[in-house]
DNA sequence: CCCTGTTGTTACCAAACCGTGACTTTTGTT
DNA sequence: AACAAAAGTCACGGTTTGGTAACAACAGGG
């Protein structure tokens, strides 16, 4: 591992291939945002967000940016370590994604190519919309993701009202049996946005 | 496999004959819709669409096209390679076809060679346009199959009201006793288009 | 030419779907 | 404890679309 300014930063990434990237948005020439979308345009490795303290803008930012992850300054060797490894857990995504196009959790299964969804190995019925954010939440597990992607991934592009939205995660929780209150699927991180987490057997 | 610009690439695929297609329709030099198009011409090779935008207009003009799958920029290895697998498995289509040529599933058989159905044990008669749209949807089991695609690749590239396909269907539903109220065989998935699954004994 | 079975068409309906805004609950901070 | 902001909930209604019925068109066989 490594630390660089912009560019250097990122032809690194680009020749290095590493297995996390960790992004200091704090930086003097601040272009950090920069970086991280030019990273994504080539590469989706794992990106660890530094901010400093109280600087909810950025932390935001880097999230609606395709961060995975954020860390706030100050922070410990074992908190870093330990932010690591949980990305890095995530990104292999062991052998979540099966032979078929199936990502199978305990009680849970998404058949993404046939649109087919089992909650404890009953079939349950997704509307579209419902779909579409289940199937984003599946292919981004682990991240959270904040209320203006979704609305730009999802609903593509729209301005989508809030509300809208909370319902639509509203009656998803619901079909996928995930208790509303205290949800294990998805999950709200208030400030941030929501996050799919794939229960582990 | 390699990368290559629109016209190269059709080169390729009929020269080089490969087992699967990545085609990303986020080029710049010409539409791969386009190219899409004409690899249907003269191949049936499994093609795995990338697309770059979220939203559900191109993912579903990929698979009106002609497309077996798509796929989400930006994505991950292991989804890319779970993509490739199940398309290549599909386009094999495993052991679904017994050792002649009928598929079976619970309290459904269908003897594609024969033209035959049994639906319960029972022989049902099928007119001719059912048998086509039937037979179509069992050689594509458990994908959505958009009505222009249905148009074209059962009623033969002419121009169908979807009023007729919906009226197929519903007599097809009707000789195969799908509970056409939440029907289990011939399902729709509103404003995509209809998927056949063959019951799990 | 008529009869019969098949297929396409039109018009209509019922239901699904989804957004919205008002309201309530929760959460975190002072 | 009090407050404000965020998340969650509820009920309502407009719009869409797939399903349905009845009928017309059509083809082939007797």
């Amino acid at each position: 591992m490594s630390t660089a300014q912009g560019s250097q930063g990122l032809q690194l990434v680009e020749s290095e291939a590493p297995d996390v990237v960790i992004l200091d948005l704090g930086l003097p020439d601040m272009d950090g945002l920069d970086v991280l979308r030019e990273v994504r345009r080539f590469s989706d490795v794992p990106v660890l967000v530094v901010t400093a303290k109280g600087d909810e803008v950025s932390r935001v930012k880097g999230l609606e940016t395709g961060a995975d992850d954020y860390i706030v300054k100050p922070f410990s060797h074992t908190e870093l370590l330990a932010r690591m490894r949980a990305v890095l857990r995530r990104s292999h995504l062991p052998q979540l994604w099966g032979d078929e196009g199936v990502v199978r959790g305990k009680g849970l299964s998404v058949d993404l190519a046939a649109r087919r969804v089992f909650v404890d190995g009953q079939e349950a019925e997704l509307t579209p919309s419902e779909w579409n954010l289940l199937s984003y939440f599946v292919r981004n597990e682990g991240r959270i993701i904040p209320l203006p992607v979704l609305a730009e991934k999802v609903w593509g592009s729209a301005y989508v009202e809030s509300s809208s939205i909370k319902m639509c995660v509203r009656r998803l929780r619901l079909k996928l049996r995930d208790n509303t209150k205290s949800p294990q699927l998805v999950r709200s991180h208030r400030g941030l946005g929501y996050s799919f987490v794939m229960p582990r057997w």
